[in-house]
DNA sequence: ATACGCCCCTGGTGGC
DNA sequence: TGCCACCAGGGGCGTA
């Protein structure tokens, strides 16, 4: 699922309950995630504070008072159950809460509020890093430039692209030249920059990179706006929709007239292929 | 160094 | 209704 607006989202909504406050509890139900949760993690979370957050690339850093940072992953199904303190005295429908399948770790601030990590797929990943070396942990130290920071420009996109004799789609979903695409944002920021998913990595370095970096980053921005896109079984903390996906101009639209294609003749509508095993929807009029 | 399959895992959907 | 093939927002790893 989570894509940089996505986990962007997702942190925003932690940061929002958890900021300042103290994880009374932490109960990690599943240490089998894409790599084994290290020994003693909840042990560590246990009375802590929560300091802050930041997000890098599609990871999002918990901060806790004594010197640990929280790595988490979202991976393809992770999501976020988020349920606010009990009012005094509530007495559920029946008293027990509904077991919650595939929640791997389930947080609760002095507050009562109830943090639920829920990862179907289980690629998702938990992890602990001395917050002082963030940057150096293994999964974050290959990672590529933030799209929606000043580093990332034009002149530093075309450096990264020069001599990848790969088709830009897949330079994009590499997290080493910019950290936070998926397939679908990718897909949406190569359409409005007219840029064919097929062409060489090496041959949009120069003009065609001045296009693309503020389609990256118009794209983003605006499906942070729009809380991300809901697919399945993506919603925010909160439990509220994304309504990015309404926004969507090609991605998961095979055969549908493109908005730049006003049903001319040369238009055989939105194209669907496969790239690196991965599907790619694009307009091959207007992507060049 | 780069590039491409393969694999990890569960669940939803559509065809027969 | 049941079964099965295929698809899904990620990404590390082994191999060529």
């Amino acid at each position: 699922m989570p894509e940089l607006p996505e986990v962007e989202t997702v942190m925003r909504g932690l940061a929002g309950r958890l900021e300042g406050r103290v994880i009374r509890s932490a109960d990690l139900r599943r240490a089998d995630l894409r790599w084994p949760v290290p020994a003693g993690f909840a042990v560590r979370l246990t009375g802590a504070r929560v300091e802050n957050f930041r997000r890098r690339g599609k990871y999002i850093l918990m901060r806790l008072s004594g010197g640990d940072s929280v790595v988490l992953h979202l991976g393809m199904s992770g999501r976020i159950n988020m349920i606010p303190a009990p009012v005094a005295n509530a007495v559920g429908l029946g008293g027990a809460p509904l077991p919650v399948l595939h929640e791997h770790l389930v947080l609760v601030s002095e507050e009562g509020v109830r943090i639920g990590f829920v990862d179907p797929r289980r690629f998702g990943s938990l992890d602990l890093v001395p917050t002082e070396n963030e940057d150096t942990h293994r999964l974050l130290a290959g990672l590529g430039p933030e799209p929606l920071e000043a580093e990332f420009d034009a002149k530093h996109l075309s450096a990264a692209l020069a001599g990848r004799r790969t088709p830009i789609k897949a330079a994009l979903l590499d997290q080493g030249i910019v950290a936070g695409l998926g397939n679908i944002y990718v897909c949406e920021a190569l359409f409005r920059a007219g840029i064919s998913p097929r062409r060489l990595a090496a041959s949009v370095a120069g003009a065609r990179a001045e296009r693309l970096v503020p389609a990256i980053r118009q794209t983003l921005t605006e499906a942070i706006a729009a809380g991300g896109s809901s697919l399945r079984d993506y919603v925010q903390p909160s439990g509220e929709l994304g309504y990015f996906q309404h926004a969507w101009k090609v991605y998961g639209r095979p055969g549908e007239a493109c908005e730049r294609c006003p049903g001319g003749a040369a238009c055989q509508g939105i194209d669907r292929i496969v790239q690196s095993g991965r599907s790619t929807f694009f307009c091959a009029r207007t992507q060049r």
